[in-house]
RNA sequence: GGAGGGGUACUCAAGCGGCCAAAGAGGUCGCGCUGUAAACGCGAUGCCGUACGGCUUCGGAGGUUCGAAUCCUCCCCCCUCCA
């Protein structure tokens, strides 16, 4: 396949496919920028998206160049924001830095990546060249956009500072010498300004490539920490096998789309729960091993599908003094459910087993010396020994 | 600076002196059905107590009242219009 073709493909929006041609033509390895968001430590399916593109250009033979906007976080990024975002100290960006890098190896190559700080820069500069900075945009452009757009009708409040993150963020890729800039379909606008932005300082404007954003695990919102509907790449195998399992079939289809080079029209014609597997699989494998894919696919066949017990269940000790612990009680300190109140709820829904069978007085007790397997819900499961 | 509107539980949003631990929707959790799907049905959803009950909650601090999310005072924050 020709690199335009590989480079193109999957991208929401190319701008532009004849600029991107012109610089792939020179034959030297291209800048390619992918700005860092700071404010998230980890990293989940939705960021791979962007990831596996950017990987794709290094396998090419180019080099990418991670920056991280320290200096920006501070201000923080309207982009899809409701509110203006809270800011970040130094020490959290830092931290939260070092935390993404880390995993963000599992897909890059680390040889070909560059890493960068915004702060190298944007600390130095005279506020009379943020002054001029400014100058180079106008308020106009600057409301077409549409979540300025929407917080300006509803009333809820932007700050100036928030006009300056795009500005910023666009001044970046005039000290990168950004060829091209890759991000989520999310960032189009903070990208588009990049480019006349280094056309206001003399450069040649980068191409922008966006990359389509990947649905939760809720399947209505984008895929983010903050809203609990993501999976994260670090999250042992059988958590991102169950999650992925746990999806509905139009979803699957969604991050087979996104996630993975399998032909759709193939994984449509399969039994769901095949496919799911698969995905499941395929995903596991590419943050672990084929290995661990497996244990995790098998793992989750005998528990769910032959409601056999999982192969590492926690073991925890209680110590009492008394003749045993109350059952309400075990569950609470044990963390199997949040509150007594709650305990004892579950406990009226029958979703608590003890040993297999289900627990229907909530005074029950769990005698002395001995050791118990309980079982909340469908998938927590905590051995306990009362001693 | 002036005039008015508003801040309620995870979120949105009702309530405007007792019947309010606070309607409704979403979310979440549980049960059922299943492919641990989705959709759907039922139930639960402040904390502590077996239950009658108790305790803490409606931006913050005081006050009025037998009794306040609801009334008053001051403070903080947000919005709209005017300047």
């Amino acid at each position: 396949m020709e690199p335009m073709e590989i480079l193109a493909r999957g991208a929401v929006e190319l701008l532009t496919p004849a600029e991107l041609a012109a610089k792939l033509k020179k034959g030297k390895p291209l800048r390619v920028k992918l700005g860092l968001d700071p404010t998230i430590a980890d990293l989940h399916l939705g960021h791979t998206v962007v990831m596996q593109k950017l990987r794709q250009f290094q396998d090419l033979g180019h080099r990418v160049i991670f920056l991280i906007g320290d200096y920006t976080a501070r201000i923080g990024d309207p982009s899809g924001q409701v509110k203006a975002r809270p800011r970040l100290t130094e020490k959290e960006v830092t931290q939260n830095a070092k935390t993404y890098l880390d995993q963000a190896y599992k897909i890059l190559n680390k040889k070909k990546t560059e890493v960068r700080r915004n702060s190298e820069w944007l600390n130095k500069a005279k506020s009379m060249e943020i002054v001029e900075l400014a100058g180079h945009y106008n308020v106009a452009r600057m409301m077409e956009r549409e979540d300025f757009k929407k917080r300006l009708g509803e009333g809820s409040q932007i700050t100036v500072q928030e006009f300056l993150y795009p500005l910023l963020q666009g001044y970046d890729s005039v000290a990168l010498k950004a060829d091209v800039e890759l991000g989520g379909s999310d960032q189009k606008f903070n990208l588009a300004v990049a480019r006349d932005i280094q056309r206001a300082y003399g450069q040649e404007p980068e191409v922008i490539l966006t990359m389509p954003l990947l649905l939760g695990t809720d399947g209505v919102k984008k895929m983010s920490k903050s809203y609990g509907n993501y999976i994260g790449i670090t999250e042992p195998p059988k958590e991102i096998f169950g999650k992925v399992m746990g999806l509905s079939d139009d979803l699957m289809v969604h991050y087979y789309e996104l996630l993975t080079e399998e032909n759709l029209e193939t994984v449509k014609a399969m039994h769901p729960k095949e496919a799911k597997v698969r995905l499941g699989k395929i995903l596991v494998e590419r943050f672990y091993s084929e290995q661990e894919a497996l244990r995790a696919a098998q793992e989750f066949e005998s528990v769910f599908a032959k409601k056999e017990k999982p192969s590492d269940i926690n073991e925890l000790e209680l110590k009492t003094t008394a003749e045993g612990l109350g059952l309400v009680e075990i569950l609470a300190t044990s963390g199997l459910a949040p509150s007594k109140t709650e305990a004892r709820r579950l406990i009226g829904q029958s979703a608590v087993r003890v040993d297999d069978e289900r627990v229907a007085d909530a005074e029950k007790k769990l005698a002395k010396g001995k050791k118990y397997l309980l079982q909340v819900g469908k998938r927590k499961f905590l051995k306990i020994y009362v001693r």
